[in-house]
RNA sequence: GUCCCCAUCGUCUAGAGGCCUAGGACACCACCCUUUCACGGUGAGAACCGGGGUUCGAAUCCCCGUGGGGACGCCA
């Protein structure tokens, strides 16, 4: 069999990161069967739907490396398509039009509710019991999808195992509405039969909808294995235990970003949420190909842990070349020509767990913080004082080239008789301001002569 | 409220009836390395939700309870 996955955001905001997850994971199984990955925009809440949000979602899973390789497909462009099929599930007694109003739906729910009854459409206007109702008048009614009230529906979940729904907790959804726009469970139907998809790949909170799809499904198809698969993906929550969204802080796939991840950093730990591999933690995307399958994907929820994704970030960034990561940290940074940005990178990158933390650590090379006051009072005294002066007049002697400079050090402390954190203590906060940096010679080497030179001196005058 | 799903360290997870004295990773703590901060290394603490079954044997299978999540829209 031909294995066609897709992925079917609703433009009505950007990528998150369940998203990005959802999208991985079909993608994921696509490649390992070598089969298509399909991307359908599914914009047919008209209200929300913004052409920026496709934007930001088309960017996003190709800054994550997610390729389809049919679409992007939009619902709106298919109206006539649902209409058809619409009107086909009429004929065959499968749907049938609705002219109760908002109003008396939502006073038909509200009376369930307080009923401690489950809310659902009572089939009003079903034909064979409608005979009595009158039609009002100049009213485009909607179709609704006539569901079975008797016998139960359920299917081999690819990833949760037998499920099945009493068709008496169902009710007649809604598939087309009054303007033709056709409603979620409609449009996945037709589109997913119209386009293929062997297995539907999907966020759990969709395990509700399924039943209703697979009767809409059985009344479309010739035979039952035209009908996809399902996998449910449990959804990722945040720190609280509730269902990430915005007020968890970072949730837009695009945030990572501009927070400094590496697209491979991120999928990892998405792989990683959900799934497993053994005891595999960091692994590159082609392994995760390679090894995906349904069978290791959890069924419980997971909570988004953010400190675990820096760190996987950092195990990135760590074996990132150089010159990659130099070009990247070009947005975070205004000054970086001088020492080259390559080589400040390669100084920095075991120690940092973001591309912006990189740059915070880079920015001392290009920019002169004077040192606090506080730094100076506790490091530079009547002890070291005479040991930094000695260093200047070593320094400026030197040829400037990290041995030298080590040399030069090593020379200062021998007479001096200081240990090394306490001559580099205080040399390192006169010459970049900080008292974290990487090893002295290092720092003096890309810092440069005359800047260390003139630092050193502005604060050694008397 | 009704229905559906789920349940191993704080978190992500390994676990397909005996390999489990329950393993790995993040975080935390200690120590080592060390030129500060990191990186790296070593080690410690930390979990099978509860109760009943089935079985020679249960983290694993079944039932009940409890807890968590999801759904109940002319949203997707």
């Amino acid at each position: 069999m031909n294995i066609r996955t897709r992925f079917a955001p609703s433009p009505t905001g950007f990528l998150h990161i369940g998203g990005a997850r959802t999208a991985l994971f079909s993608w994921a199984y696509a490649r390992r069967h070598g089969g298509k990955f399909i991307l359908r925009i599914e914009d047919t809440d008209l209200e929300r739907s913004t052409a920026a949000s496709v934007a930001a979602i088309l960017e996003s899973m190709q800054w994550l490396g997610l390729d389809w390789d049919e679409g992007p497909f939009f619902q709106m462009q298919r109206l006539p398509r649902y209409k058809e099929v619409a009107d086909q599930l009429i004929a065959a007694g499968h749907a049938y039009p609705c002219w109760a109003t908002k109003e008396e739906l939502e006073e038909l729910r509200a009376k369930q509710r307080q009923n401690n009854e489950k809310p659902r459409y009572d089939g009003r206007w079903r034909p064979e019991r409608a005979t009595g109702l009158k039609k009002p008048e100049g009213v485009k009614p909607v179709i609704r999808f006539r569901t079975p009230e008797e016998g139960e529906v359920g299917w081999d979940d690819l990833v949760k195992g037998p499920i099945s729904f009493p068709n008496k907790e169902l009710d007649d959804l809604v598939i087309l509405r009054a303007d033709g726009v056709p409603t979620y469970n409609f449009g996945v139907v037709v589109d997913d039969l119209d386009m293929r998809i062997t297995q539907v790949i999907r966020g759990d909170d969709h395990v509700n909808n399924t039943p209703r799809q697979l009767h809409i499904f059985r009344a479309l198809v010739k035979k039952e294995a035209d009908i996809p698969g399902f996998a449910h993906l449990p959804m990722i929550l945040g720190a609280d235990g509730e269902r990430l969204s915005k007020r968890h802080g970072a949730v837009s796939v695009t945030q990572y970003r501009d927070e400094g991840f590496l697209p491979e950093a991120l999928i990892n730990y998405l792989a990683r949420l959900g799934w497993s591999h053994g005891d595999s933690e960091v692994f590159p995307v082609r392994q995760l190909v390679e090894w995906f399958d349904f069978r290791h994907v959890s069924r419980s929820p997971a909570k988004f842990d953010p400190e675990k994704a820096l760190w996987m970030n950092q195990q990135y960034i760590k074996t990132a070349e150089n010159g990659r990561l130099a070009s990247l940290l070009g947005s975070f940074l205004a000054a970086k020509e001088n020492p080259p940005l390559e080589k400040v990178v390669s100084l920095l990158k075991d120690r940092a767990n973001s591309l912006r933390h990189l740059a915070e650590s880079a920015h001392m090379f290009y920019v002169y913080e004077e040192p606090s006051a506080k730094n100076l009072a506790e490091l530079v005294n009547d002890r070291t004082r005479p040991a930094l002066k000695m260093l200047q007049a070593k320094l400026a002697a030197a040829p400037w080239d990290r041995q030298s400079l080590a040399a030069a050090i090593a020379e200062v402390l021998k007479a001096s008789g200081l240990k090394m954190p306490e001559l580099a203590m205080p040399a390192r906060l006169l010459v970049t301001g900080r008292t974290q940096t990487p090893s002295l010679d290092a720092t003096l080497e890309l810092i440069g002569r005359d800047a260390v030179l003139a630092r050193l001196a502005q604060h050694l005058k008397e």
